[in-house]
DNA sequence: AGCAGAGCGGAACGATCCGTTCCACTGGTA
DNA sequence: TACCAGTGGAACGGATCGTTCCGCTCTGCT
């Protein structure tokens, strides 16, 4: 790696640039792994120094935050691409899947709770509930999702998903995609069918995720 | 605890008889909620000095070793208890909601990999998989489970439930109960629906778990 | 050509954290 | 009364990890 100046687009400054996403992506991977993995392990996999970190980053709450709001981010963008689908049930189910392919929840709740969040994030949030509240109820307009469902059934569903892990990440994806078809199959419509037990989840009750853990 | 001695039954070797007791609930509640927790944690909790557990057992892996295996062992007892259910599909949902109810799978599969296993829980885990399979299969004779799903469904839908978690236990329970609900339903026979995608989970794509983790 | 400094690697440091050991003490038991 | 099982909890030693710091390299500019 010494002299790759020549090539491509030599120069400190290009090295450096792509060190950015070299390290971004490193980061994501390692704490989607483990969300309470040391910050060598992220240097380590991308390659880099340490010092290659700190130069971008204040410290780990820093990245951890950063990466969460990435998380975030796309869940929202994910959410809007959605409701652009004509079909209700499809766009209820696409954005589940593609969340799910994309480990959103891993990036979002399991990292939070480490880092102090930011205003914005919290927007972030508010906003990401408003998009989840309308494509459930375009569902249920559909008539294909069972009426006793709720906005914050999403929360487990997707929590159930993330919970598949295996050593193989392709296969994780294979299985959780299986994980969420019987959820799916079992938040669909079926005639005389017993109603869901217990309260609904609930909107605050997965907010202490979000306070920050000893 | 200075002077309860003249009640009930008193004497230096009721207490410690009592403590047993007292140490292994603690135990079990701390670790059922954090498999990581620190063997003081369990001590503070039971409200007794780290000298009561090092008394009973040989050190933390000695103690983590015990409540797996007690969890195992309940595992075990409820499957044979579910057989003896007459109504094949009961059977099946009662063994499901009594596990989930009971944490089995946290002190199971969530302990896994903290300590050498004995040969003799390898053969619990043996035996447990075989009681598994008898009350899937007797579901699926009742028809009420759908045809494409397998034993190691079961692994899913468990790490679906025990991944439900509020700082109120007790909310817990229902949460997961509601979990459950929906997985039974998406298992349940639904003429006309889907099979469920990917290769199924497979017998020994969870036993990574139980290789010791450095 | 020569130099200033951006960017970096990685050792070193200091703060925890945690499992385990150890010792002093107490109160039941023989 | 004398002993010791049973205990509480301080202390120890090892491990982990976030962060800092120093010296080096190589580039972009003058």
């Amino acid at each position: 790696m010494s002299t790759t100046s020549g090539r491509t687009l030599g120069g400190r400054r290009a090295q450096a640039a792509r060190n950015d996403e070299v390290i971004l992506e490193a980061a994501r991977a390692v704490f989607l792994d483990d969300p309470k993995a040391p910050i060598a392990a992220v240097a380590e996999r991308a390659g880099v120094g340490i010092s290659a970190l700190y130069r971008r980053y204040a410290g780990k709450e820093d990245l951890l935050r950063q990466l969460c709001h990435d998380g975030l981010r796309r869940y929202v963008a994910e959410a809007e691409a959605a409701l652009a689908e004509p079909d209700d049930w499809a766009a209820f189910t696409g954005f589940l899947t593609r969340v799910v392919d994309a480990d959103v929840h891993s990036l979002t709740v399991h990292l939070a709770g480490t880092f102090t969040p930011t205003e914005e994030m919290g927007r972030d949030a508010m906003r990401a509930g408003e998009l989840a509240t309308a494509l459930v109820d375009r569902a249920h307009a559909s008539g294909r999702l069972r009426p006793d469902a709720v906005v914050h059934d999403l929360g487990l569903l997707l929590e159930a998903c993330a919970a598949v892990r295996v050593p193989d990440p392709e296969r994780t994806g294979q299985l959780r995609r299986r994980q969420l078809a019987v959820l799916l199959a079992g938040l669909s419509s079926a005639p005389g069918a017993d109603p869901l037990p217990g309260p609904p989840p609930a909107a605050g009750e997965f907010d202490w995720r979000w306070r920050r853990r000893e």
